[in-house]
DNA sequence: TAGCTAATTGCAATATTGTTGCATTTATCC
DNA sequence: GGATAAATGCAACAATATTGCAATTAGCTA
């Protein structure tokens, strides 16, 4: 929910403002990874106008208070879901429709971890990403 | 080595060209993540030149033959060890000393396929970055 | 080894994406 | 409602990426 974004950046001393609630509307309701452009264009669809500046700031500000994420293969940004594990991001990203699908597992990223310890590498965070095809679209 | 790539690059019927050999050459030597621009000033210090559109195109055939992987977080270029698991590339990179390493496991891609199978997604192929401290940076 | 040809490169122009400093506007506190 | 710090818009610019076309080159053949 924007409300919840909304209610955390506010805890953190930032304002709740007009520019904020769209970005975070349009990342909710689009469920694919977004570029700064992208968004501007979505808005002016709907007879808004932000400045691109304005729209990167918002989207660094999001990123830095975990409430979005931007995706590493296509350089967009999405709305996180609040149940990552701690230092790890994982997506599926679905080829054909777009759709991105966050999760989290606590297994997971423990092997994962461990394999790079043995190997004396000590890690700080980790992302992932899946491409292929989401339930819905393999079907078909 | 150089001549590997080249000799790939060979027999799927791509021409040996003194530009594609500077990059590969610049590639290997450097072992960080590098981005076009990166690789023409390089390049330039030690007085050939390569035109940007060169230096894109090349990097985009030695991804395509999976002989150069692009970095999902810095959107650098490094060049491909050869022993990754099919649709699977794995990195470590140290943010203390830029160095990256690429590592391969067999297991983890399963569990980690099997993971998304079981959320009914259909995995094409995978990526997944591991950012901390190499064993030499840490020590200190 | 020279000549031929398709592949590759360089160039110029342009498009896209991202950044900075400063004036103006706005959310929040009183 | 007014004061004030935060946030936005604007303009200018910097960096990165793409396209079409002319010039060059690697690798083949004679």
């Amino acid at each position: 929910m924007v409300q919840d974004s909304i209610r955390i950046l506010q805890a953190q001393g930032h304002k709740a403002t007009k520019p904020r609630k769209l970005v975070l509307e349009v990342l909710e309701e689009t469920e694919k990874p977004l570029s700064p452009y992208n968004i501007q264009e979505i808005l002016r669809a709907r007879g808004q106008y932000l400045n691109h500046v304005t729209i990167y700031r918002i989207l660094d500000l999001l990123c830095h208070l975990n409430l979005a994420h931007k995706m590493l293969s296509s350089g967009g940004f999405v709305k996180c879901s609040m149940d990552a594990v701690e230092g790890c991001h994982r997506f599926m990203v679905c080829q054909h429709c777009g759709a991105i699908q966050e999760f989290a597992d606590e297994g997971l990223c423990q092997g994962e971890n461990e394999f790079a310890r043995n190997l004396g590498f000590h890690t700080e965070y980790h992302l992932s990403e899946f491409s292929g095809l989401c339930s819905q679209c393999y079907r078909k």
